[in-house]
DNA sequence: CGTTATACAGAACGATCGTTCGTCCTGTAT
DNA sequence: ATACAGGACGAACGATCGTTCTGTATAACG
């Protein structure tokens, strides 16, 4: 087995963590397995782990990549379109198409994460609840400029605008997965155009 | 250390699955430990386990106790509403108390248990699944009695109103317990009520 | 009271977990 | 030409996993 040259470092680290977000998403962050994992790309547990420290920093980069996923496929393409409501269509529409596709071969990865550490405190938690804030600020700030521009009503707080559509997203992703109902993304789909009064 | 008489071995059975339930609701039903949980009972690991046959038994025995945990908390005091729309608003409200109280130390634990099997085959998915169709079936009921009596808008489709409410409360309940966010579920349940036609 | 059934403890099983160790091999710098 | 830094290996660590087996003490039954 030949050694890896150094140019090759970074970028097998990143096989690694590439890999290790596909399992992560259907088993879990906590199901990541170090040993399975080294077994997958043919390295030996040492190595693998030499690589990030610990465990715990391996997860941690796991997630990092997970978000960074997920804002390639969900923001950038909808940043194209014009701030505030126009913008937020995109990313319904984004987001949608991601949870459809297979950006995360077992669903949303935030998710998951989410109901693995909402009752677990450690820097995991932490970092999946600063990555879930970050996402809902950009919402809202989407929110706050489409009520702005009289796009959305007056009365409605953008806060809750935000909230409303991580919670569809979220929940409908799951339950339509859980139960294989095609028709799911549909529904859920329609109830984030209904949380920001456009037509269904 | 004495046996159990007959009589109680019932009961010993219910109060490790009460236990379990806790635990799992915290740690998920993939997060249940034999050992852990023999000891926390004080008995050997082989007691416990002889029980139920094996810990896939376990699982399912907890899963079916968490959900009568459920009903009891929500469906049970919303049941004495009048059928339809009030039926619906009083299920909303006993839904998001049993979020807001310590029914489930973890948070909701149907909805932990989605997370964990939505991309896992196996009999337990296959339990998660049928509780959630259960779930959804009657609250699609009630939204079709509401619809009948016009309380609720004639070109809403009642399966769409229950997976609404479903995706906001599972959704919700994640990320408010995530972040700690106190106000998280007032904007769930404004939600659910929006989803409804309900005044905020 | 004697017999049978069974609930449980205790010990052991093979497997796997995350981590640590000593060693070697390779590429780079001196 | 030589020294060094560090990536990776294989082996082993103690711990814990779920499960199985055996012995035994108790409860239930005739």
């Amino acid at each position: 087995m030949p050694r890896r040259s150094a140019a090759d470092v970074a970028d097998s680290r990143a096989v690694a963590v590439r890999l290790a977000v596909d399992v992560a998403s259907v088993e879990g962050l906590e199901g990541i397995t170090i040993g399975r994992l080294a077994g997958d790309l043919a390295m030996s547990k040492s190595g693998l782990i030499g690589r990030f420290g610990d465990k715990q920093a391996l997860q941690r980069a796991v997630l990092a990549a997970a978000v960074e996923r997920f804002t390639d496929a969900v923001w950038r393409p909808a940043s194209r379109a014009e701030p505030g409501l126009p913008r937020l269509e995109a990313i319904v529409d984004a987001w949608i198409a991601h949870l459809r596709g297979d950006v995360f071969p077992g669903g949303c990865f935030v998710t998951t994460a989410s109901v693995e550490y909402d009752a677990r405190p450690g820097p995991l938690r932490d970092d999946v609840a600063a990555a879930v804030r970050r996402w809902l600020a950009v919402l809202e700030a989407e929110a706050v400029h489409a009520r702005d521009a009289s796009d959305l009503a007056a009365d409605r707080d953008p806060a809750d605008v935000a909230f409303e559509l991580h919670s569809l997203a979220s929940g409908g992703g799951v339950a339509g997965r859980l139960l294989g109902d095609d028709a799911a993304l549909d529904r859920t789909r329609a109830a984030m155009r209904r949380a920001l009064g456009l037509p269904t």
